[in-house]
RNA sequence: GGCGCGUUCGUCUAGCGGCCUAGGACGCCGGCCUCUCACGUCGGUAACACGGGUUCGAGUCCCGUACGCGCCA
């Protein structure tokens, strides 16, 4: 705590843009984001494009997009370690002055040598540091032959020991540290060289990152301590795995943010699930919104184990978050996937903006995402060509069905006010008269305007659909039961319900 | 292979030596509500990886083993 006070909170988030954003990620991002906002901090992006080839700008853009889009804002512009080549040069050379880093022009195969020749003794293969002292005139000889040197860093025997926010005190005996390379023969550094440098030039006071790099952190100090910097703090956060347990990977469904955007997540509702993955507040809250997350956020409450990602509890948190987010808001995130379904351009949507409105109002109650309001929202907008197989069955199956049908659709047409009250009286009454039970009629007339079996309930939605298109709807498919063109066959319908 | 890290219901987790006959959430199962589904509500199912210690007492501390993951090679 006191630490904190002393010197301001500046967290980093260093995607590498080698693929997209993806959950993992995005829950460090999140993470350090709260961090940083509930100290009052810093949070800062730094794009580890060491690896020119294989990043793209496309890359960069869709992982800012998926930060956007989680609503993880960002200070000051971000850091491209692509365009600081030169710098870490520089420091390499500097640790090179310093004695704590040497020029190394062993070749692949000799280090290969090397390896074999420990592993048939059986001893553990570290590089033994063979040009740790090269004099003047060896290192001259080796650049005549025309020998690429790499510049390795010189682990000096000792023991490493540091606090982990997350995972306490870990040691680690340098013994176990082979002299490692922080500047390659193309004069591209390592990820050991540049995040050090970076994370110290840009005043990081906290690492907040994926403990896949815990290993790799003794290596990080050696260095702050050869540079004669401070260090920062750390935070090895678990990681998060796919359900066979594995690391997640495209073999996992959607795993970049932009996938669950486009299957109709919510951001918050991604945010405040992926803020739950590995982290927890002191009470049992689960549904937060961003302010009571930034307000609830200490590392201290970050778990050690990794998590499994598991969709049905975001889908869960994603209704709630439908269900208290307001109809206008809805309208408008709804809007895409209507284009898209319907190939409605903005003003073909404009003009259905009402009917949305209605369907929205209606189905949000049951929708878990966004999508479900197109899935089961059609029948708003068209009349229903497949019905659901198991209702067919169900409740088309009465050779009366037809008969009552229209007989519902001749009351209903006769209705001054359409009004949900007004309709049901009057379905209640044919019930009645027919001698039924409401749900023997409500059902088939559910199944007959919709094509589902599920719904809204019956006399709001036919209300909402108007008398012409629900007389129209009736009397159609009376029509077509009775030229049997209605079966209970497997559908659409069914399999999309499945 | 060496080292590091981890291991509580199917999943996310609470638990920081006695309040634990292990709590909450999702899922699943059942009841109620009801025109269906969903919501809501009531109830149920289900876990401390294993083995040794330490202690009056261990899910909680220590040591092994197993398994998983990571880093280095």
């Amino acid at each position: 705590m006191s630490s904190l006070e002393k010197s301001p909170v500046r967290v980093r988030f260093a995607p590498s843009p080698t693929g997209y954003l993806h959950i993992g990620g995005a829950r460090t991002a999140v993470f350090n984001w709260l961090f940083a906002r509930k100290h009052g901090g810093k949070f800062l992006l730094r794009i580890e494009d060491t690896d020119v080839e294989r990043s793209g700008e496309e890359m960069v853009q869709a992982i800012l997009d998926g930060l956007t889009w989680l609503g993880l804002d960002w200070d000051e512009e971000p850091v491209f370690q692509s365009s600081r080549f030169p710098l870490y040069r520089e420091r390499a050379e500097e640790l090179i002055r310093k004695g704590a880093a040497y020029r190394c022009y062993c070749t692949r195969e000799e280090i290969e040598e090397e390896r074999k020749r420990a592993q048939a003794e059986g001893r553990t293969y570290k590089y033994s540091g063979r040009c740790r002292n090269l004099t003047p005139d060896q290192r001259e000889a080796f650049e005549r032959e025309g020998r690429k040197s790499v510049v390795r860093f010189w682990v000096k025997p000792g023991v490493t020991e540091f606090h982990d926010h997350v995972h306490g005190t870990v040691r680690v005996d340098h013994e176990q540290i082979g002299d490692f390379v922080i500047l390659r023969s193309d004069g591209i550094p390592t990820y050991h060289l540049a995040v050090v440098v970076d994370d110290h030039e840009m005043g990081i006071s906290h690492i907040i990152r994926g403990d896949d790099h815990l290993s790799n952190t003794p290596k990080h100090l050696m260095l702050y301590e050869a540079f004669g910097w401070p260090a920062p703090e750390f935070a090895h956060v678990p990681l998060i795995l796919g359900p066979d347990k594995k690391r997640l990977s495209k073999r996992h469904g959607a795993t970049s943010i932009g996938e669950y955007a486009e299957r109709g997540y919510l951001p918050e509702a991604v945010l405040n699930f992926i803020a739950l993955l590995g982290w927890s507040p002191d009470d049992d809250r689960e549904i937060m919104s961003r302010e009571e997350l930034i307000e609830a956020f200490d590392l201290s409450g970050i778990n050690k184990a990794s998590a499994v990602f598991d969709e049905k509890k975001l889908e869960w948190m994603n209704g709630e978050y439908i269900a208290r987010t307001d109809v206008d808001r809805l309208v408008g995130l709804v809007k895409p996937f209507f284009q898209r379904e319907f190939g409605w351009d903005d003003a073909e949507f404009a003009r259905r903006q009402q009917r949305v409105r209605q369907a929205v109002e209606l189905l949000r109650g049951r929708a878990k995402r966004l999508t479900d309001f197109v899935t089961y929202g059609r029948y708003f907008f068209l009349e229903p060509e497949e019905f659901d197989a198991k209702g067919v069955r169900k409740h088309f199956g009465d050779p009366d069905v037809p008969k009552r049908l229209r007989a519902v659709a001749d009351e209903l047409e006769k209705l001054e006010s359409f009004t949900a009250a007004e309709i049901e009286r009057v379905v209640r009454a044919l019930a009645e008269e027919f001698g039924l039970s409401a749900a023997k009629l409500i059902h088939p007339v559910r199944l007959a305007v919709t094509g589902f079996t599920v719904g809204p309930s019956l006399f709001e939605l036919l209300e909402a659909l108007g008398k012409e298109a629900v007389v129209a709807r009736l009397r159609r498919v009376a029509d077509r039961l009775e030229r049997g063109e209605i079966k209970a066959e497997k559908t659409g319908a069914e399999t999309r319900q499945g």
